[in-house]
DNA sequence: ATCTCCTGTGTAAGCGCTTACATTAGCCAT
DNA sequence: ATGGCTAATGTAAGCGCTTACACAGGAGAT
């Protein structure tokens, strides 16, 4: 019985091809072991039905998916959703298709996305950072899923990982605003519970002062959501104090620019009385006025990289070399010498 | 054979438990059907054995994946990264995951993502905007494959969309524009071919103009890419011209942030010498100084909305009503009187 | 002319699930 | 006791692909 007018299986284009539907398959995957003149009868079947291979059947028979998942923590968030665009783009050449999924920074959550991908057959996942739950990694190792860690480097474990030394390059941008000539310094940050990256900049801007003689008790330390608001209102609390800060060090260019924006609301002169810097370099930092002095991160190149990590894995490569990519310091109109007085 | 150090199949699980494959398979999808005490027993054997159905079997044998799949220009813009987070959100309260992929604003690119998402057998498909080759609508009929667009309204045709008035919105801002007293007003927008939402912006504002007596050949249009940086050199076309405008009509915010900046170096006041609004309302929008007029649009309420369709569809529902959301303009500093010269 | 070897193609056995249908057992009404 | 139901479970036929293996035919070596 032909199936007329239902979505054409293989049998149909090897029936009307009058070949077999083991050649119909190999002209679709291996076009290079099956005679031209077949091949061409076989595509025009191709086109004419619009056949396309069923999904759960290739699967089935292949054990592989062609699918990749990504949890991150948000695609709200200009930074991961620049590298996941990147991340696509890459995967597509290689025909790879992506799975995405939000863990919302909770690790629990992520365990559970991780599982839900699991279940879908994903060939690979892309994670953010580095700190989870050993179960979590225990988890990816009995089902054998290949992973990249992105956005962090991690040193230790030896897990695959494509990112950038967050630490470092906070320590690098903190050193810069020392130069300067700044000593009250104060710092806002994203929430560093489960959030590896956020954790590692502040690491990184308190061994820098701390080198430079300034105590940990010296610093103001303002923890709070990944929002303008929340940047803005974190300032507020900043220059509330009996002593203001002449810089103030921002876990991401979100935090800056909410940051500086509160100061033009209040009147107070940025760079003239307080410095702020940022971190990523996204788009924002270069809209607000004046503009944020910031660490440039290549997100897309992250993205990008982490891909191709992943699409070497699914072909064997057991556990290919981690990327180290280097940040880039941006020197804008924020960050200037603090006040005279 | 057992397969020792396998994954574990629905065989292994029947075997252990003492049952045939078909009661394990009704213990996982309707327990109802079965006994209290088997199915126990078999849950404890798939607890054992970390026992997951294999998902291309699953999804070969039930011809349903619990996928769906959305195609959208770039995720590397914040309207559609938003949306697309609370997508993906409402998504999972199903247990349905989301596949993404990018069209670059390319119909054709499009269309050939479709086919690829078709190919993993998603469930349904989130389209950005109504406009699309013929051939791309009948592919998707042909394959009777559930879809929902988003981000504009779509009268004619009657397909389900979950979107806002981009015309009726922007002669809404113009007319605003209008009453501040402008008269020399000039527009930078996206480029239109292939999106139907920036179209649909320029001709609202043409045609509120056009009602006020401004014929088109008297309006400056600049047709530029979506960044900062071509929303800043379209600002310096635009006031290198004869008789500069005094405000400007953006299509978007990233366009409208980018003029304001180049205003800003150039040392123009904005909005003592040129009014600047934009559309979307995007965080951006906030944080440059002064921040923007522009409208706001509900992106994660509608990324919500289109979920909760394509969910009641897998579930049957042949055709849902659309949704229609309306848009707000909200008054910030970039809009203000003409120079009085 | 015969034997090998290659190349291109066909045959058919799975891959791991779901589900229509068959079977069995237990219950109630007669 | 018998028959008819119902509820719980089992049997086995697909779902649409891939791929190991078998096979045929032609080219080249002997």
């Amino acid at each position: 019985m032909k199936n007329a007018s239902q979505t054409p299986t293989i049998d149909d284009v090897a029936r009307l091809a009058g070949v077999s539907t083991a050649t119909v398959s190999r002209c679709l995957n291996e076009p290079e072991k099956v005679l031209e003149a077949t091949r061409l009868k076989v595509r025009e079947v191709v086109n004419e039905l619009g056949y396309a291979p069923n999904f759960g059947a290739q699967a089935l028979a292949t054990n592989r998916t062609n699918i990749v998942g990504a949890i991150i923590p948000t695609m709200d968030n200009a930074i991961f959703a620049r590298g996941l665009q990147a991340f696509q783009e890459t995967l597509a050449t290689d025909g790879v298709t992506l799975l995405v999924s939000s863990s919302n920074y909770k690790p629990a959550s992520e365990l559970e996305q991780i599982r839900v991908l699991a279940g879908r057959g994903v060939d690979g996942l892309l994670l953010i950072g580095r700190e989870r739950p050993p179960k979590t990694y225990s988890f990816l190792r009995e089902r054998g899923i290949p992973f990249v860690l992105a956005w962090s480097i991690d040193r230790q474990s030896g897990n695959t990982h494509v990112g950038f030394d967050n630490q470092a390059a906070a320590s690098n941008i903190t050193e810069k605003v020392l130069e300067f000539g700044h000593r009250r310094i104060a710092m806002i940050s994203a929430e560093r519970e489960g959030n590896d990256r956020a954790a590692d900049r502040v690491a990184g801007a308190f061994q820098c002062l701390a080198a430079a003689g300034i105590a940990a008790s010296d610093i103001d330390l303002v923890e709070c959501a990944y929002t303008l608001d929340a940047g803005a209102s974190a300032f507020s609390q900043l220059m509330g104090a009996s002593k203001r800060p002449t810089a103030i060090i921002c876990g991401n260019d979100v935090l800056a620019a909410g940051a500086l924006g509160e100061a033009l609301r209040r009147g107070i002169d940025v760079p003239g009385e307080v410095s702020i810097v940022g971190f990523d370099d996204i788009d924002l930092a270069r809209a607000t006025a004046p503009q944020l002095t910031t660490v440039h991160v290549p997100h897309r190149r992250m993205g990008s990289a982490a891909a191709k990590l992943l699409l070497a894995m699914r072909k064997g490569a057991a556990k290919p070399r981690s990327i180290v990519f280097d940040t880039e310091l941006v020197m804008r109109g924020s960050l200037d010498r603090p006040p005279a007085d």
